[in-house]
DNA sequence: TGTTCATTTTTAAACGTTTCAATTTATTTT
DNA sequence: AAAATAAATTGAAACGTTTAAAAATGAACA
């Protein structure tokens, strides 16, 4: 590997001289700088990070936590993320929780399990020393769990952005706006003339199911509709509980004629519900998501949903996290960014 | 921040005996060797990776290239990858080239223009002096365009290892085995008492079309059924390919019971073709894809399909990868793993 | 008690940069 | 032409480790 010293020998000057040169911090004589430039370019010198890291104690590199980068939206964010400090010079170190994949963390979660939470958070302080090992200059986090690691990721002593999660106190946190998506939704579905609107939910006590419930309420109430009990279903974001939900609903005596469901993958069952009692989307009942995985356009019918604006969360993050680098911290902690509609053919005019 | 200073100090030793018991190289006194641990505990002192690195001139980080992250494929490759390397000690740095996000690029390899194929290798040399300027111990890369980098990440020096294609000559790759994949699927059909079998096609010039094809066409010769050209249908693996190919068999003379898709996407289209002609899947006819897209599970039937070893490609390359850098490189450079079968409710016995 | 050897510990030089004080060179002023 | 100033360049010390060689310590032996 060619170092400093074999252009500063080409050149015939000093490596202070091609460090000045490279870091155009102080004035270095035009001819001598074209020197310097040539033999960077004939030996193809490129700097050490390594040892730059080493004499400036900073490291161009950010470390990327990621709950499960296997989820629906953990691609998107990491890309917006990655390009945004790709063309800022920042590299990225990537560590993956998978907590998807461990058994004993949903179990914690679930029976609030001590021992077993500390499983995860194991792996969290894996991941933290790993990246205080490697001296990142910034942490983002992707994930839902965000109070679970707020006690471990300040241990790194670098700035820390979160995303995809709400968080309390004064975090920098960037998110999707749960309320505004949810009721854009069920406005979409009110445009189209519906006024009998049922509503599949995601576990309740989860904030994004909490605040898309208001978003829900919200709507109806602003256009004068009334809030049915009975067409509020409970779920826990999966498949199963779309379909057997849609079932119960499509039997009631008085069906609501359009459905919006808190996520697509419920959407899904759903739809395959209507479609095994042989009623046809959207005629006999409209359908509405919520998530736009990249299969939504492939149901049948297609699924009209809200887009999540995760490629627009990764770079707002990203650039929040430079800005705090740069010592310009934003004073908003909390950014939300709006989600879209994603019109397709399941949903119909009444 | 700690160093090795303030821990020698903490513990009344040099510094080279910290060291010493950090590496656990040379003989250190039990008692001295204690009294420094206490001290590291102490004090929460990490090794700076940086100054290791410096010293020791490798890096324990491996850069992965990544084509396309979004890509469905991409987020299990990597979760295999950095699985193996976290626990091996080794960090990662992910550069994602987003080519499917360049509309250049897709018309480069479209209409072959060198002048937009070099937009693709700008991007591909930029990651690649990234990680030079980092020195990264090895590369891993995933995308289907091996032959368009090979010039230019040897310019690393590092290793590196392919995954999620083929390459020629003697490179060290990883990847799924389109031929059996194909061929298993064609037997499910077969021994489901399935005859008559069609056939979509991925883009026919592509390696893996070419090599599904070969596995459909083997599998019917082995069990003696007829290749009927008028059931091998042109596509090129998107959804609405499916869609019009399956429109066309089913209308034929003589239509297929059963219709095996290069992807799931065309599957997909083919199950809404049959569904918006009213027929019933898989009573009228059976339909298997390839991909294992995470929806399948979802689609009305649920899709029976052949499921890539994405994770298992990911362990096996990083394996690969830390063998090569202990000085054990494996004599296979062409790693081909299996396939596997999903069994689902699309496709019925005849 | 001094010598020899084995064991443990320290010292100091690297690794490839940046940075600032010190020096050299060039330019201006008197 | 000498002195004063400005501009460009160099030298050397850091950054936090590793590592070989050197030194110190301790044990065994004559």
């Amino acid at each position: 590997m060619t170092t400093i010293h074999d252009v500063a020998r080409l050149a015939g000057v000093s490596i202070g001289t091609v460090s000045n040169v490279l870091n155009q911090n102080k004035k270095v004589s035009p001819e001598t700088s074209a020197r310097v430039t040539n033999a960077i370019r004939e030996l193809n010198y490129i700097p050490n990070t390594i040892a730059q890291s080493l004499k400036t104690s900073q490291n161009r590199v950010i470390g990327i936590i990621a709950e499960d980068i296997r989820a629906f939206s953990s691609g998107d964010i990491i890309d917006g993320l990655c390009e945004f400090f790709e063309k800022n010079d920042y590299s990225v170190n990537l560590c993956n929780l998978r907590v998807n994949n461990r058994v004993e963390h949903e179990q914690a979660f679930l029976y609030q399990d001590l021992e077993e939470t500390n499983s995860f958070q194991r792996s969290v302080t894996k991941a933290v020393n790993l990246l205080t090992a490697s001296r990142v200059s910034g942490l983002i986090y992707i994930g839902v769990h965000p109070r679970d690691v707020g006690h471990i990721l300040p241990r790194l002593n670098v700035p820390v952005v979160y995303t995809y999660a709400y968080t309390q106190n004064d975090d920098y946190c960037v998110n999707y706006d749960d309320y505004q998506g949810a009721h854009l939704a069920v406005e979409q579905l009110i445009d189209k003339g519906h006024s009998k609107i049922a509503l599949i939910c995601g576990s309740i006590d989860s904030i994004p199911a909490h605040k898309r419930l208001m978003g829900y309420q919200n709507a109806l109430m602003e256009h004068n509709l009334p809030f049915r009990p009975e067409y509020m279903r409970a779920g826990n974001w999966h498949y199963m509980d779309g379909y057997k939900q849609c079932l119960e609903l499509l039997a009631l005596p008085d069906p609501p004629t359009a459905l919006f469901s808190m996520s697509d993958l419920m959407a899904y069952g759903a739809i395959n519900a209507a479609l095994d009692r042989n009623l046809r989307i959207p005629d006999d009942i409209s359908i509405h998501g919520f998530d736009n995985l990249k299969h939504s356009a492939y149901t049948h019918p297609a699924l009209s949903t809200i887009a999540l604006p995760l490629w627009e969360m990764g770079q707002r993050a990203a650039r929040i996290m430079l800005d705090i680098l740069r010592g310009n911290p934003p004073a908003e902690h909390g950014v939300l960014i709006p989600c879209t509609s994603v019109g397709r053919d399941s949903i119909r005019e009444i």
